[in-house]
DNA sequence: GAATTCATGTAACTTGTTACATGATTTA
DNA sequence: TAAATCATGTAACAAGTTACATGAATTC
């Protein structure tokens, strides 16, 4: 249950709704978690039942009631312990649907798959200029939750994996795009010498 | 329904049994996707329903019997169809239970989250040194589903891929564990200075 | 006037994981 | 003698995705 876990941490710091802890996510975790809406609630439900949280009513006006969780001594105990033990495993299973596509590319037209690639470098240039302004990403995180430096030295080092990460892609991209330009030259030459 | 499809990809290559699926998954495809082996016989069944393949018992003595699946004339035009359109967005959710880890590594004690990193470093390195001998895994490959040096130039890039991506990995656990040990020697100098 | 934000969820469905069952043969 | 390989699966459960519903307030 790592996404129950993984709310239970962000708890750990301050009461949230599953609206906010939402929006914590996307802007801390998602780079290398993410959940739906819709199962947050779920797990908060689940996790409620386990007493692991207790959660409050806050009445609004003009705005819909916001339901706060707070983590519970039972869910600390629990969120430390999964916390302390690490997988025995540490390598984690990648899925990859545009690594699939390139595995079979030999069924696509090399234009159409140089789109695509191309698509891809796009866009991750964009996911490295939203992750490469680390100081801006930790401030930012830093005064949603009110936290110390001492954390953002961890969250730093999570940003560096996806920096890194993110410009190896680019590389990648950058030397596929080449490798398969090569290619598309050579078949045109193999076309007008042997036609 | 990518798994389904990634097995149509292969059995586009040649008929095959759920068995030898596996391992050919285990053998490639398995740095960007994997499946565990009840799960590709439930997929096998539903695209059978489907009409993408149909199947043909054989006997064997002193073994059981073999169920070969063979792509149909309508699962290659779905698989076609289905290589051609790359999602709108390329970028894929990343899910690393060992990243939350570290992110929230604050409440860790710092020897024990380096010990972890070590192992992680350890892993990552053996990953390597199978990913990277490329022309054996390329070579074992071809042999496996007998197929020629066009395909292969695809699955290298695939492998290109793994290949970086590892090689970050365990560039950014050395960096990590440098700076987590300078981090240890501060946190020992200041106990020494103050008490 | 349409889209977005705030804030809650439920329901249905699809995928992925884990455990179990069978049973002979080969390798360590 | 224990384990791994060959080869099939079923069942139960956990996790992830998509679609839908509500409804006021604000921004474009």
């Amino acid at each position: 249950m790592s996404l129950g876990h993984t709310l239970l941490g962000l708890l750990s710091y301050a009461p949230m709704t599953g609206y906010e802890l939402k929006r914590v996510f996307d802007q801390s975790i998602n780079h290398f978690w993410n959940a739906q809406m819709s199962q947050i609630y779920r797990e908060l439900n689940n996790m409620e039942t386990h007493g692991w949280l207790r959660s409050e009513i806050e009445k609004q006006d003009a705005k819909p009631d916001k339901r706060i969780y707070t983590i519970t001594e039972a869910g600390n105990t629990a969120f430390l312990k999964w916390l302390e033990k690490f997988p025995a495993i540490l390598h984690e299973p990648v899925r990859s649907d545009f690594l699939v596509r390139i595995f079979f590319a030999s069924q696509l037209e090399l234009p159409d798959l140089l789109y695509e690639i191309k698509r891809f470098l796009r866009e991750q240039q964009e996911t490295l200029s939203t992750l490469g302004n680390t100081d801006t990403v930790i401030k930012n995180y830093q005064q949603m939750i009110k936290a110390g430096t001492d954390k953002a030295f961890f969250w730093q080092l999570t940003l560096n994996m996806g920096i890194k990460h993110t410009k190896t892609s680019i590389e990648w991209a950058e030397e596929c795009i080449k490798s398969i330009e090569e290619r598309v030259k050579w078949q045109n030459e193999y076309k007008n010498t042997s036609h």
